[in-house]
DNA sequence: GAGTATACCCGACATATGTCTGATTTAATA
DNA sequence: TATTAAATCAGACATATGTCGGGTATACTC
C-alpha cells in the first residue's frame, strides 16, 4: 500500500478520531501526538484545516474543534417503551435510555419508540423494531406516522382517501383504521432500526 | 433523599445534556449555568454525582465528565456503498460518510454497508437498508452475516448443515448458496437501519 | 447546647489552554 | 543566486480550568 499522506492529513485523522471518540483534542494534545516541538505548528495545521472547511471550531474555548456538517454531530433522542394517552412530554421525562441519531430535527423534537405487534411487517417493520420519530402534529399522505389510537401509540401508514384520513397497516391480516373523531398524530417516522443482539439493544 | 427538581438533579440534567451534545461542560460552566457564586459548589455536586455513579470522569483534564456505561458514548462507523473483492480496509479508506452507532465493537472494528437486492426481504431487510456490521472472520449458525460471494459482499443468514456452511437468503425466490471453496466472511450484522427520508439519508 | 451533615460561599494556586509575535528552516521558483 | 511561500520552532501572555483550604448558614440528631 502507498505510504500515508503528509502531516496535514495526519493531523486531520487524529483530530477526527478524537472527536469521534467524544473528546476533541486540545491544541497541545495535537502537538504532542504529532511530535511538534512548538504549539504553533499544531495550531497552524488546525487553522488550515478550519480554513479549508474540513474542521470547524467554536470560539476560544478548549477542545472546541468539531466535524463540519450534520455528520459528526450525533445527538440522542429518548427511547419510549410505549406511549399511553396523555402528554408526550410526560412520557419523555425520566427516561435514561437514549439512542444515537446522526441527523437533527430542526425546530422539532425527536424521540424513539419500540414497535409492538406485526401490523407493519410488510413494510419491513418487525415487532421489537425501534422507530425514530420526528414529533409533529400532522403528516402527508403516504408517510409512516405514530398516532394515538385507543389511547395507545401505534405505527401505521397515513392515507388520505376521499378527504378522510385513514391509518393503513402493512399486513393483510389487519384492518384499515378509520378514526371516528379527529386523529391525534404524535409524529412522523423518519428511521427504522433493528438490533439483532440483545447486549447492544437499548433497555 | 434527593428531591425531584433539586439542585443536584439540575446539575445532572445539564451535564448530561452537554455531554449528549458532544461537549462536556467545565466546572465553571456548570457553576454559571446553575447560578452558583462559587466554583466549589458546582465541583461538589459533580463529585457527588461521580461518587454515586451517575457520572464518570477522566483524570485532571478539562471537560472530563462522561456518562457511565457504553450508552452515551456514540461512535461513528464508515459507510461502504458496496464492497468488491480485496481488502476490506482498503474499501474503508477515503470514506467521508459515517453513521452514528451507540455501542462499541470491543476489540473489533465496525462498518456499515448499504444492502443491495431483496434477498433478505422476509427478514425485514429491504433494498437500500443499511446494516451495521461487526468485522469478524467467522460466525455462528443462524446469524446474519456479510460474506464475499463472487467477489461481492452480500448479506445472508449463515446456516451450518451436515458440517457444511450455507448462506440462506430470506426470500423464497432465491436459492440457497452453498460455497464451493472456503467462505470469506467479512462480519456479522448487528443492526439494521432504514432511513425513510432522502434528506437524512447518509450519502 | 454540642455535634454533625449538607449546601453554599470566598479566595487562591498550579497548571492547562488558546493565542500572539517573531525567528529559523526548507523547498520550490524566477 | 535571490525571492517567496510554506512549514516548523521559540518564547511568551492572558485567560481558562481543576483543585484545594477554609469559612458561613441551616437543619437535624444526640
Amino acid at each position: 500500500m502507498a505510504r500515508k499522506g503528509g502531516t496535514r492529513e495526519r493531523v486531520y485523522e487524529y483530530v477526527r478520531k478524537r472527536i469521534l471518540e467524544g473528546t476533541p483534542p486540545t491544541v497541545r494534545e495535537v502537538q504532542r501526538e504529532l511530535g511538534f516541538r512548538a504549539v504553533q505548528s499544531a495550531q497552524e495545521h488546525l487553522d488550515a484545516l478550519v480554513a479549508s472547511g474540513r474542521l470547524e471550531k467554536v470560539g476560544r474555548v478548549s477542545r472546541g474543534y468539531r466535524l463540519p456538517g450534520s455528520n459528526g454531530t450525533a445527538s440522542f433522542v429518548p427511547l419510549l417503551g410505549s406511549v399511553q394517552a396523555g402528554e408526550l412530554s410526560e412520557a419523555i421525562e425520566n427516561l435514561d435510555a437514549y439512542v444515537a441519531v446522526d441527523h437533527d430535527f430542526g425546530d422539532r423534537r425527536g424521540f424513539a419508540l419500540r414497535v409492538r405487534g406485526d401490523s407493519m411487517i410488510d413494510a419491513g417493520i418487525l415487532p421489537g423494531d425501534i422507530v425514530i420519530v420526528c414529533e409533529q402534529p400532522d403528516a402527508e399522505n403516504g408517510e409512516v406516522v405514530v398516532a394515538l389510537v385507543d389511547d395507545e401509540a401505534t405505527v401505521k401508514r397515513l392515507r388520505v382517501r376521499n378527504g378522510r384520513v385513514e391509518l393503513h397497516p402493512e399486513n393483510r391480516s389487519y384492518p384499515v383504521i378509520v378514526p371516528a373523531g379527529p386523529l391525534r398524530i404524535l409524529g412522523r417516522v423518519v428511521e427504522v432500526r433493528r438490533y439483532l443482539e440483545s447486549d447492544i439493544r437499548p433497555t
